[in-house]
DNA sequence: AACGGAATCAACCGCACCAAA
DNA sequence: ATTTGGTGCGGTTGATTCCGT
């Protein structure tokens, strides 16, 4: 039987609302169920890439603060690529938006580096540069040693397995600062960022105004129910798993 | 203002893993 | 024990935006 075709490519708005209205409706689980039932032409995959990077309440957009890099840099000098690792310790942030940061930036930065090596080899050959470990590669064996006590489910955890990975490097310190040191800073650089308006909250939260929203059924292609989003000043919004309360 | 290259980021792909059938 | 479906994850691609000339 002719398959329906699965569209590709850049979100719309109105998938995003729709996919919004769904993951609220049944959980950010069972991807499959939910990209059938919602009627979008996506599948389970896509629908959840979608909500995990773009879409889920608890994502902080906007430009990493130096804090977080310096953090990224110590957990990838640990865990290497590990990505997913990396970005359950550094809160609001997506695997993919670290990925995509540490290629950019520290492929810049190597650059950079590179070029004062050659000049710092030409001025003094002697002279080498002795922090290397943001550019270590992929650490063989990967350690799954929390770094935060609590055990708070990340947001793109959306309940299925994940790879198993051996932990070597239990005990073992790796200090530059204290976490409680970098989760402090951290809070401090938030709560400045967030003054200077350069922290956005997740876009498909614009169309949630504080106080009730519903879909415009004007438009032919919503095949979605009402929608309404609650003030969530006073805990009735969302909670965290996605789910009304 | 126009163009080209670099940087950025959303999205896809393929594979691995796990649980249920 | 094997198969299958659902999901997580790392790598990669391609479109868009930014920036310098």
């Amino acid at each position: 039987m002719a398959q329906e075709e699965m569209r590709k490519g850049p979100w719309t708005e109105q998938e995003d609302l729709q996919l919004a209205f769904y993951v609220n409706l049944l959980s950010d689980r069972r991807w499959d169920f939910l990209a059938k039932v919602s009627g979008l032409r996506r599948t389970g995959k896509s629908c959840r890439l979608r909500w995990v990077n773009y879409l889920h309440p608890g994502l902080k957009r906007g430009k990493m603060t130096p804090l977080e890099e310096r953090l990224i840099l110590e957990l990838h000098s640990k865990w290497g690529n590990r990505w997913s690792r990396i970005a359950r310790e550094v809160s609001g942030r997506t695997d993919n938006e670290i990925k995509n940061y540490w290629r950019t930036h520290m492929r810049k930065k190597a650059q950079d580096e590179r070029k004062l090596n050659k000049v710092s080899s030409i001025i003094s050959p002697s002279s080498s540069f002795s922090n290397t470990s943001s550019f270590s590669s992929n650490s063989p064996d990967v350690d799954f040693t929390p770094i935060m006590e609590n055990n708070e489910r990340n947001f793109y955890h959306t309940g299925g397995q994940q790879k198993k990975v051996v932990d070597h490097d239990k005990g073992k310190n790796m200090k530059v600062y204290s976490m409680d040191d970098l989760w402090k800073d951290i809070e401090l650089s938030e709560e400045n960022e967030t003054k200077s308006k350069q922290i956005m909250p997740s876009p498909i939260w614009d169309y949630c105004p504080n106080t009730l929203w519903m879909a415009d059924d004007q438009d032919e292609s919503k095949k979605f129910p009402m929608i309404y989003c609650l003030d969530n000043k006073d805990n009735t919004f969302l909670a965290n798993n996605g789910l009304f309360i």
